[in-house]
DNA sequence: GACTAAGTTCACATATTTGTATACTTTATA
DNA sequence: TATAAAGTATACAAATATGTGAACTTAGTC
């Protein structure tokens, strides 16, 4: 079990919210977590990115532990922002 | 050259703005495009859409032609109408 | 424990998307 | 050409995301 793994098996436990949202299967909820996963894996901090992007931290908190909904330029911009980019496919 | 690239060229020439943007990679603004063709794929109208989404057609006209920015959720529960889901990756 | 950096949460203001109705345009068919 | 169905465009209202600052919590270090 790898870290996003072992981060969402931790979120479950304290968040029943968390935890059924997730098991609904709705993808989006997996956004954050790939976007926290990736920030870390660039070794940036919340504050870096929101510097970044022209933000505040707390924006950055927010998209990444509550990201229900979401603006796709918000994505794209996260994503260029750690280094990466955003694919889409409708399948 | 498939219907998608046949309907990319069509409106690169009628619409400067669009080839631009276009061609500067972004992804979402091929999103309207696959949106709309998926629809198509799957033999319904706007209007019929609109209904399922519960909303009206000109909305659906919108996403399918002026996509730069729409909402994850949007993305998804279109893709739903059609008959098919949305994948993500921050890559 | 004290201290600091990092992260979270909240509330409110602002910005943007989406809902809706209407009018207009396009496309296909007879 | 006439007609109807389908799609587009616009404007305004409503809903929602994002910007921002502040207070609070967590994690790590001394």
């Amino acid at each position: 079990m790898d870290d996003l793994d072992q981060y969402i098996e931790k979120r479950k436990k304290i968040s029943p919210k968390f935890a059924k949202n997730f098991d609904d299967g709705y993808d989006q909820f997996k956004i954050g977590i790939l976007l926290k996963q990736a920030r870390i894996d660039a070794g940036l901090t919340q504050e870096q990115i929101a510097n970044l992007l022209k933000t505040k931290k707390s924006a950055i908190s927010r998209i990444e532990n509550h990201a229900e909904d979401i603006r796709l330029s918000t994505l794209v911009n996260y994503a260029k922002a750690v280094g990466k980019s955003l694919h889409l496919e409708v399948a």
